[in-house]
DNA sequence: TTGGATGTGTTGACTAAGCAACAAAGGAGA
DNA sequence: TCTCCTTTGTTGCTTAGTCAACACATCCAA
């Protein structure tokens, strides 16, 4: 749906791609971020550093990279990036952020606190974008950019909440109690 | 101990030789040799056919590397490449030997002659070059070419007749049976 | 017989990846 | 403070991989 720039690429670029974000994955679920050097990835990727650099300006821009990466995969397995506004999909969504960064705090080694927030940063603008693309399908004209920031932020807090938990409650449950108090702004959009 | 040339190589190289070579060898495992064409090993490794044939004249030398590769890794997770002749290390290679033949008889998708020929060739010569480097640590200064060659089809023709049997005895009492048969023309070197 | 489809092997021009070397910036410790 | 060491970005040159196009061989069916 929202354009696909990976296909016509240089396979050469696809695979270079392709071993260093897989490095790295592997790499954050032992280390730290901040204790990750770009000599650690590109080691265990068996590139050159200097072809890391000609890919990700640093280690953050990859981070972001991977974890937009990571997450719109989540999102493509849901087919939630082909779908419109509804309360279910709207479940979804919240189920798919929930479960994806649940994910991240279990398998990725002690999170810190710059490493959370690049995260957040890169979800946020997902689900925003996500979000958007819903909302202007609707019939409603009603402008969607508030609507829309309130709701990322709402979900994003949620799975926050929920995948810092130390005993995490079922997740449906969870979802369930927290569904209404998103969608109650979203309802003009249904 | 005998040299290996792969350590000090590009890492592209390393590389998409790799690619090549599992790729093949996953596609061995589906179809029979003869209908395996250079496009398919390339496509399925995600590799330029121009790039297959920097590194392989054709597809009978890829098979040709493929074996000798796999037969090698065989012979050094026993390091039987770094020892003499005993009749121990005897018996383990032909372990080793009927192993490697049994395997390759169960995971490729019916072998044909012009494959089991090739296969035959390679192996035999890895055989020969192993016994050959054996004998010669004898003190015994007995010229080995004659008595390397007698065992290496020995071997060979055993490891055949184990493979192709359909009800495979008990590998272990098949090798004590037809071990002396190959020893006694060995013991001048023990 | 002809023609389309498929595979082979090769070529030359272009592009990505490798390499070694560099300057510069921290960090840790004596 | 000074030094030693590691990491970071960057650069110019070399080498490997990609691509499109080619001529040629098979094969099979119209």
């Amino acid at each position: 749906m929202l354009p696909n720039p990976d296909e016509k690429l240089d396979p050469r670029v696809k695979r270079t791609r392709g071993l260093i974000l897989r490095s790295f994955e592997d790499l954050l679920a032992e280390k730290n971020f901040e204790t990750i050097s770009v000599q650690d990835v590109t080691d265990t990727a068996q590139i050159n550093r200097a072809t890391f650099y000609a890919h990700f300006q640093d280690k953050y821009a990859l981070l972001d990279y991977s974890i937009s990466q990571m997450f719109k995969q989540e999102i493509e397995k849901r087919t939630l990036n082909a779908c419109h506004y509804t309360p279910d999909n709207l479940r979804n969504l919240i189920l798919a952020v929930c479960e994806f960064l649940g994910r991240i705090h279990t398998s990725c080694a002690q999170p810190h606190q710059q490493f959370e927030s690049l995260v957040e940063t890169q979800i946020k603008q997902q689900i925003f974008g996500l979000l958007s693309h819903w909302l202007e399908q609707s019939k409603s004209k009603v402008p969607s950019e508030i609507p829309a920031t309130v709701a990322t932020w709402a979900i994003y807090g949620l799975a926050s909440l929920y995948s810092h938990t130390k005993k995490r409650p079922a997740l449906e449950k969870f979802v369930d109690e927290a569904l209404p108090l998103v969608a109650v702004n979203l309802e003009q959009f249904a």
